[in-house]
DNA sequence: AGGCTGACATCGC
DNA sequence: CGCGATGCCAGCC
């Protein structure tokens, strides 16, 4: 029985976030509870490389800019991603974000 | 073995 | 109202 790591269960939540929404970091790092600060799941998301199935594109920093972009394949892999998911990305930043935004301690708590 | 860093967010002054 | 400092885990030097 391994002991899932802290960014195993923050892919867990992003494979979670469904199509044509996107969540921040703050708000994984507090479904996960309190002891995680929004650095972590930062962190996890850079160890989450090896694994392509991880939806990283759909998590963005509290702006709704894709502070992560430049970590992608190509800058802008992550607006491709979104923008064929049906989110707008314009200046690097989510259209609309309030409407797109997933709030895992909510979304999650009503499933 | 110890210390810095990292795709952020929030509180304090 | 703007900038600085803190938080916290794991990986890397």
């Amino acid at each position: 029985m391994q002991k899932f790591s802290f960014f195993e269960n923050v892919w867990a939540v992003v494979r979670l976030i469904p199509e044509g929404k996107v969540t921040n970091y703050g708000s994984i790092a507090k479904y996960l509870g309190t002891g995680l600060s929004a650095r972590m799941v930062g962190w996890a998301m850079n160890a989450a490389h090896h694994d392509i199935s991880i939806p990283a594109h759909r998590v963005v920093n509290r702006n709704g800019l894709l502070s992560g972009k430049a970590h992608f394949a190509t800058p802008t892999l992550m607006a491709e991603r979104l923008q064929a998911e049906g989110i707008v990305v314009h200046n690097d930043a989510v259209v609309n974000y309030s409407a797109h935004f997933w709030d895992p301690s909510i979304e999650i708590s009503l499933q």
